[in-house]
DNA sequence: TATTGTTATACTCTATAACTATA
DNA sequence: TATAGTTATAGAGTATAACAATA
């Protein structure tokens, strides 16, 4: 019962292709993530805040959101969370008063040696089924395509709209 | 500058393994079908619904709510929206007359061809890197790796909660 | 009493806009 | 007047729970 539109369904069980694939996976690794780093009480967001904090200490809010593609107001909340824990410290900067450069507290510091323990553990997970030839060949091949496409390494568009926040126009 | 946890930054320029990639790529890959199926008036799950409704006519929306994952009530805004604009019909099935049998309109059935046509221009785009032979090799390795964690063909995990909608344990 | 679908409600994420302090 | 950060507010997406009709 194979419909027009339909791409032979019966000769492929798993029906979709490359892009389908990645978005599939992209969310499975995404939520797998998200529960690793919930263990720690941190989410994905926070770890790339984090991250982005602990190698260029002193940041401003403000070059952050430029860096995610997103509002300065959504910094606000998650530097919020952030500080909340005693994870960053938020420092009046003597030169110029207004902006607040952004650290690490020592506890954070200590914090990122377990994240980079459950990021390996996920890598290690999320690659289970490949040998370690086909581990290289696919960091490869996804590689080319996030060049291809234009992104910026170790930016996760997850910071920006999601997907379908945009209700596409209802005349049609 | 490289930090103790970060792993050789600087011999990496795009420092994340294969599952930030995933990650990364798939956001990617869904924000742009999200664009393009946009232009149709609809939404990625739409689409996903539709193509369930198309495979399997009649079907009712606990079934549906069931295959995804989700909550019926969800099943009913997402009918709802689909309904309102003419593409699918809630038939009261005699048999039991709880349940709604679902079916696609004719409008509907013309829509899929769009829809088609769309997937398939999404797809040479993602893939517009690679050369027939990377594209096979890519379509494998991530087959692998569904396979391996038990990803449904098909259905997309972004039906479920998304990845940080839980707020960890704030105490920590 | 159990099941299908629905409505009412609440919570999270995120953006826009108005506002404060500083320059 | 312009900029960094903040607060107030609103909208979309989604879950939970109570409810109606049917079995």
């Amino acid at each position: 019962m194979t419909a027009p539109w339909q791409p032979t369904d019966g000769e492929h069980p798993r029906p979709r292709g490359v892009a389908f694939l990645l978005a599939q996976l992209g969310a499975h690794a995404t939520g797998r993530f998200a529960e690793r780093v919930g263990e720690l009480g941190l989410t994905p967001p926070d770890i790339g805040l984090l991250r982005m904090i602990a190698t260029s200490p002193g940041r401003s809010q403000q070059s952050l959101a430029a860096d995610l593609g997103v509002v300065p107001s959504r910094v606000v909340t998650l530097i919020d969370n952030l500080d909340r824990k005693g994870l960053v410290e938020r420092r009046r900067s003597p030169e110029d008063r207004r902006n607040h450069a952004l650290h690490l507290t020592p506890e954070a510091e200590r914090l990122m040696g377990e994240i980079w323990r459950v990021a390996s553990a996920h890598e290690d997970d999320i690659c289970s089924g490949l040998d370690e030839s086909q581990r290289e060949q696919l960091a490869t091949l996804l590689g080319l395509i996030a060049d291809r496409q234009g992104l910026t390494a170790g930016v996760h568009p997850g910071y920006r709209r999601p997907a379908h926040a945009r209700r596409p126009d209802t005349s049609r």
